[in-house]
DNA sequence: CTCAGTACACTGGTCAGACCAGTAACCCTG
DNA sequence: CAGGGTTACTGGTCTGACCAGTGTACTGAG
């Protein structure tokens, strides 16, 4: 016979479970409003400190809003990766997750992202991806062509067709320039850099309108080790090159 | 000229702030404990309500723990994905992220764990899948094979070395499986089901044994593809083909 | 009748003080 | 020295209060 172990639950955590069920379950849609909290506490029939502390859980998790003044109530939020993004980005802070292991995931979901961008591309996704390109090639100072990168990227995971590679990724490329942008905007030969980069993506882009995506996303993982690598600890490049077949 | 929205920024706020910050600069390392809720307030001169709301948010992304009655304080815990799986998941569920979607996700994570895994194992870990295989076979009833086929896929991601591919698997595995095990396990024929699943598996752990990344990460990808697609909408299967090369 | 301006009711943010159940360290006893 | 009871203190919750700020309804001028 085993037991599991038991926590004292607090009122607020059951509060939260209420709401978060309604929420996620869509029975409270985005844009719907919640009780104020003065209606909530009799609702639950708990003190108003209780229902405050479970509305900052579930403000933390992005799920609701509210507004000092607003006669109409807490507002309940569009799902966002925002806490996605904070929650991965403490981990990736806390050291189990280090350069290695998050270039390593980016080269999986970039690769997957070109991959798929490339089989489903339309002709409207090929121009949005050629003016992307365009804004990188204009890009005036290393700023603005960091932020071309970025944008040319979400492009290609919209593209791709699935919003977990978007929004993954676009996590991942955020906490992984976090960590090495300054390093990147002190280099010495940024002119060279940026030319690189712009080749690379000439490169994948041929390989997105030729719709042939084993080549795609070969070359944005090969871009990504040939540029980030060296920020790598030498004895953890291993784990990289298995994704470059 | 450009300038930024602005937002008021809470008293509580500025106490997650301090303490998140002290958190993961290191300052604080796990174990370690923060004074009382009266000692924080006097500290950062505000009310208690105010400090416990900020101890909630900090508590909801898991970088503290606070019990009643302990004359230490609140304790800074060690870095876990919990808060990351949470946000992950109430993701899945929120925005309209279907089986295809969901599916084509998995077949990403875990077809590169695969991949990777037959680089990095070593033979402890050739073992530890081969009773995770013989657990699927030894499973008695349809709910511990279930178990046994989430344990190894478990491993396998363990054996990836990467904890980002470890928790994204997890997270997708556990909402498709959500969103079909009902199908699953009311099918009529599961006898079969779980034959062709085990053999899938034995032929993934063959590829692994021979280093053979490739052959590994197709081989998953198929294994997914054969027993899941027929639940997802036939116009939306083009998504998953791309990814059988 | 329209519309700008104002008054008001009510919101969430914060504080103070209180009570309770429960913990852990301390002390006292055997 | 061991063990059990005492006690000071913890976090969880409630009540009641005040404030700055908001949206709305009303009012008055045009």
């Amino acid at each position: 016979m085993k037991f599991e172990p038991v926590a004292p639950v607090r009122a607020y955590e059951r509060i939260v479970e209420q709401i978060e069920e309604a929420v996620v379950s869509g029975r409270l849609k985005p844009g719907d409003r919640l009780p104020g909290e003065r209606e909530l506490m009799t609702q639950f029939g708990v003190g108003r400190s209780t229902v405050r502390e479970a509305l900052r859980v579930l403000q933390a998790a992005e799920l609701i809003r509210s507004r000092p003044g607003d006669p109409r109530g807490p507002e309940v939020l569009a799902a966002s990766p925002g806490a996605l993004h904070r929650s991965m980005h403490r981990l990736a802070r806390a050291e189990h997750v280090g350069l290695a292991e998050l270039l390593q995931f980016r080269m999986v979901l970039d690769g997957s992202s070109h991959l798929l961008a490339a089989e489903l591309r339309t002709a409207e996704d090929l121009t949005a991806l050629d003016s992307a390109l365009e804004g990188m090639a204009t890009a005036d100072g290393y700023a603005e062509f960091s932020r071309a990168d970025v944008a040319f990227h979400d492009v290609i995971a919209q593209v791709s067709r699935n919003p977990l590679l978007v929004v993954s990724g676009e996590v991942v490329r955020g906490v992984v320039l976090e960590l090495i942008e300054d390093k990147l905007s002190h280099a010495n030969d940024r002119g060279t850099l940026m030319r690189s980069w712009l080749r690379h993506h000439e490169e994948v882009l041929n390989a997105i309108r030729a719709a042939d995506g084993e080549s795609a996303a070969r070359l944005a993982r090969q871009a990504l080790y040939d540029n980030y690598a060296e920020y790598v600890p030498k004895d953890q490049r291993t784990l990289l090159t298995p994704l470059l077949t």
